[in-house]
DNA sequence: TAGATTGTTAATCGATTAACAATC
DNA sequence: TAGATTGTTAATCGATTAACAATC
């Protein structure tokens, strides 16, 4: 099974929301696309592109209405849907603070699985939306575990890709590290 | 400024780094477009195109050498550039877990700023090239700390984006779960 | 009406793909 | 030599951009 093909616009939507609800809690009705596309940093075309297919939203000579934007948007990502997650492999004192760091973006339930606790036949028992792997320390044990397991999506935070029939995201930190520090490097060569 | 372009191809060479280092610990000696597309799950066409500037690793009927690939790809990293980091706003009894965590890719030097110690006078002072930023409540204050600060990047988890003028990358965990769970969506209309 | 700004088009750009000649 | 696999090309695809007609 391929996952769902997904376009860079759509890739764009979350930021879309963010910035949106922060137009809205400052009382802004309307904003215009060069408007928007300062506060997201790419070009007004994108962002008329982009919500081409919120046609509700835009009017001529006049702007995009927030509100309206925003819901529509919110739906399309489904936002009020309250998905429920597990974090996985969480240090115990550090789960207080991730609760907080993952609140109030759709997700209606949280819970924990410790890394020391007969994790892998836990996480094959999983009911749940989304799982967020944050240590593993069995790539493949984790993998067909979480395949067991009913879950519908997967954030990966470990060193190394998984590889599933659903919807993943990795983001090992190795990479995210080695990437910055790659760009720090090409932009001091474009200094000199 | 404007921060230097990364090609979709340079975008991936962690993962080729992440990738080789595990043939090479698992003593391959050679590996094929095709093989490593498989392990990065991209066409062999990709991979060739891709690695058509590490001229010295590939031969023609034979495939890649492992370790000259690997060491090229190292190099262009800067993966032994030795640079030091600085992670602000952690919780203290998370430091340890996240010194493991991002241990061993280039990062020589380790060091942490908790919240609660007059944080941005600190932050302006910092003498780090890299700042992963965990947590901070206000915002312009934290951007105009980085900027006087001498960081050459920073690496971005708080809930907003920040706009710098040095290599940033801005991963707030809202949007990522935001995309996973409309990428979850999409999944199950699809299935329909 | 005059000014502003969307919606949409055509042109451009970069990334991916498929195919195959070169060559080990 | 025969088989394998890179290096490279041309075709295709998707994303971005610039321009402007439509229209509020």
């Amino acid at each position: 099974m391929k996952t769902a093909y997904i376009s860079a616009g759509a890739k764009r939507l979350p930021r879309y929301f963010r910035t949106l609800r922060e137009c809205l809690m400052n009382g802004e009705i309307k904003i215009s696309s060069s408007v928007l596309a300062k506060k997201l940093d790419i070009t007004p075309s994108q962002v008329r592109a982009d919500l081409n297919r919120y046609s509700g939203a835009g009017l001529q000579g006049y702007g995009y209405n927030v509100k309206t934007l925003y819901t529509e948007i919110s739906r399309d990502l489904g936002v009020g849907d309250g998905m429920s997650a597990v974090i996985i492999g969480a240090e115990p004192s550090n789960a207080p603070h991730l609760a907080t760091w993952l609140e109030g973006r759709g997700i209606s339930d949280m819970r924990f699985i410790l890394f020391d606790e007969g994790i892998y036949s836990k996480v094959e028992k999983l009911d749940c939306d989304i799982a967020l792997i944050l240590y593993c320390d069995d790539k493949e044990k984790m993998q067909s575990a979480l395949r067991q397991s009913g879950v519908k999506g997967v954030w990966n935070m470990t060193q190394s890709d998984f590889d599933l029939d659903i919807p993943t995201v990795n983001l090992p930190v190795g990479d995210i590290l080695s990437a910055l520090m790659y760009e720090i490097k090409q932009n001091e060569k474009g200094e000199k």
